[in-house]
DNA sequence: CCTCCACCGGAAAGCCGGGTCA
DNA sequence: TGACCCGGCTTTCCGGTGGAGG
C-alpha cells in the first residue's frame, strides 16, 4: 500500500487555518480599526511632505499591543503611493532600535536603504553619516526616519539621534523628519533636552484598547485566519475581554486566539471553542513563567528548585529555614557558593514578587516567626527550566539521594 | 502576662566588574 | 595607563516581633 504524501495529508487535515500569518505580530492590515484619529494626525502631519516643506518630527507612544507601529507603517505605505502618484520624491524608512542598536548600525542601516554600500562595520562613524547625508541630499525629496523603540537606543548614548534631528540644517536640496515611537514614558528623562526638543515638536499618544474595539480587530483578523465557521460563538469576545483585562495589549488578544487555534489545531478538532482558549491561556502563563525562570540568577535558581525538591518530598509549606539547609546541601553538590541566609531570604521574596511563590510572614508563636511559603507554578516545566544548565545538570542523578538521605530532617 | 523562638528586614560596609577621565 | 567612580550583589550586624506555651 502506497502512502499518499505526508505534506499533503496533513494539508487536508488543516481544516482551521486559511492563513497563519494574518495573526502574526509582523502582519500589517489593510485597514486599522480604532486608529483613525491618530492616522489622521500622523498624516496631517506629514502632509507637507507632499509639497515639498519639512513635515514635523514625531514621537509616538503608547503601550505594547496598542498599534504605533502598524499605525506608523500603514501610513508610511499610503505617503509613499499618494507621492508616487503625485510625483514627488518621498520615502519612509523603517528602523527597529532594539534590533538596530548602535549609533554605526542606524547610520550603516540607512545607508544602504538609500542604495550606499557601506559594510556593516569597520568604518569610522563620521564617514558613515557622511554618506548617509550625501545619499539623501542627491536629490530633491523627503525623507522620513522612522525610530521604532527609540528608548533602546538611547539607552546606549544619543549621539545617533543628535546627528539626525540636526541633518536637516546641512542640508540643500532634501529634507529629513524623524518619527520616534515608544512604550517608555520615562525615556524622556534620559534624552538631551536639545535633542528632546527637537523629536517631539510633535506627540501623539495611542491609548490601551478596549473589549469592545479589541473584538473588532479580532474579528477583522479572523476572517482572514480562518475557514468559515472553524470559530464557536463567544471565542472572540472571550479573547478580546481577556487581553483588555490585561493593558488593552492587542498583540496579546491575537496571540491568544492563535494558540488556541494552535491548540484546537493540534487536537485535530473541527472547531475552536471557549475551553481551547483557556487552555491557551494556561500555556501563556505556564511559558511566561518558564522564560522567567529561565532568565534567573542562578543563585535563585538553586532556592527555588531546593523548594522544588521539598514539594516533590511531599512538603506542600515550607519555611525559610528549610528552604535554607536544603538550598546548602545543592550549593556544594554544583560546587556554588553558599549564600547567607539573610541573601536567602532576599532572594526569597524577590521570587515572591515574580509571582513564581506564594509567601506570607507568619508567627508560628513558641516556634519563632519566619516566612511560610509555597510553589505557585507548573512543577515539572519549571524543573526542566532549571535543569536545563548544564551546570545544574548533576542535581538530576543526586535528586533521589537529596530526597530519602538530607530531606529526612524536615517531616 | 511574660518569654523566647526563628526568623524578618533595615543599615552599612565590602567586593567586583565595567565604565570614565585625565 | 592607572586612579577613580558607580551600581549591583553580598555579608555583617543587629534591633524588632507575633504569638504558643508556660
Amino acid at each position: 500500500m502506497i502512502d499518499s504524501n505526508i505534506f499533503e495529508k496533513m494539508l487536508r487535515k488543516n481544516r482551521i487555518f486559511k492563513n497563519r500569518d494574518v495573526l502574526r505580530h509582523s502582519y500589517t492590515p489593510e485597514y486599522l480599526p480604532h486608529r483613525k484619529e491618530q492616522i489622521e494626525s500622523i498624516a496631517s502631519i506629514l502632509l507637507p511632505a507632499l509639497s515639498g516643506e519639512t513635515p514635523s518630527n514625531i514621537l509616538i507612544y503608547g503601550k505594547t499591543g496598542t498599534g504605533k507601529t502598524a499605525t506608523v507603517k500603514f501610513v508610511g505605505k499610503q505617503l509613499e503611493e499618494a507621492s508616487r502618484k503625485m510625483n514627488v520624491h518621498c520615502y519612509v524608512h523603517y528602523l527597529n532600535c532594539e534590533i538596530i542598536d548602535t549609533q554605526y548600525r542606524v547610520l550603516a542601516t540607512l545607508a544602504k536603504a538609500l542604495g550606499r554600500n557601506v559594510p556593516m562595520t569597520g568604518w569610522p562613524t563620521d564617514q558613515v553619516y557622511e554618506e548617509v547625508r550625501e545619499a539623501i541630499d542627491g536629490k530633491d525629496q523627503t525623507v522620513i526616519i522612522v525610530l521604532d523603540e527609540i528608548d533602546k537606543l538611547v539607552k546606549k548614548g544619543d549621539d545617533v539621534l543628535y546627528n539626525l534631528s540636526r541633518i536637516n540644517s546641512e542640508l540643500k536640496n532634501a529634507r529629513v523628519s524623524l518619527i520616534g515611537i515608544t512604550n517608555d514614558l520615562k525615556f524622556k528623562n534620559f534624552l538631551d533636552p536639545r535633542v528632546l526638543s527637537s523629536l517631539s515638536e510633535e506627540e501623539i499618544v495611542f491609548p490601551p484598547y478596549n473589549a469592545t474595539q479589541l473584538e473588532d480587530i479580532l474579528a477583522q483578523r479572523a476572517e482572514l485566519a480562518f475557514h468559515d465557521g472553524v470559530l464557536d460563538e463567544g471565542v472572540i469576545p472571550y479573547c478580546a475581554a481577556l487581553a483588555a483585562h490585561e493593558h488593552g495589549d492587542a498583540r496579546k488578544a491575537l496571540d491568544l486566539l492563535r494558540i488556541s487555534a494552535e491548540i484546537a489545531e493540534s487536537r485535530e478538532e473541527e472547531k475552536v471553542t471557549k475551553e481551547h482558549v483557556r487552555e491557551a491561556v494556561k500555556k501563556m502563563e505556564r511559558d511566561n513563567i518558564v522564560e522567567v525562570v529561565r532568565t534567573l540568577p542562578n543563585q535563585s535558581k538553586i532556592v527555588l528548585y531546593s523548594m522544588i525538591l521539598l514539594h516533590k518530598n511531599g512538603k506542600r509549606k515550607f519555611i525559610t529555614g528549610e528552604v535554607y539547609a536544603v538550598y546548602k546541601t545543592l550549593c556544594k553538590k554544583v560546587g556554588m557558593d553558599v549564600l547567607t541566609q539573610r541573601r536567602v531570604s532576599d532572594l526569597l521574596s524577590e521570587l515572591d514578587m515574580l509571582g513564581i511563590i506564594n509567601s506570607i510572614i507568619i508567627s508560628k508563636g513558641r516556634y519563632g516567626r519566619t516566612r511560610e511559603m509555597r510553589l505557585d507554578v507548573p512543577m515539572d516545566a519549571v524543573k526542566e527550566a532549571i535543569l536545563d544548565d548544564y551546570r545544574f545538570e548533576v542535581l538530576r542523578d543526586y535528586e533521589d539521594r537529596l530526597l530519602s538521605s538530607s530531606l529526612d530532617m524536615f517531616d
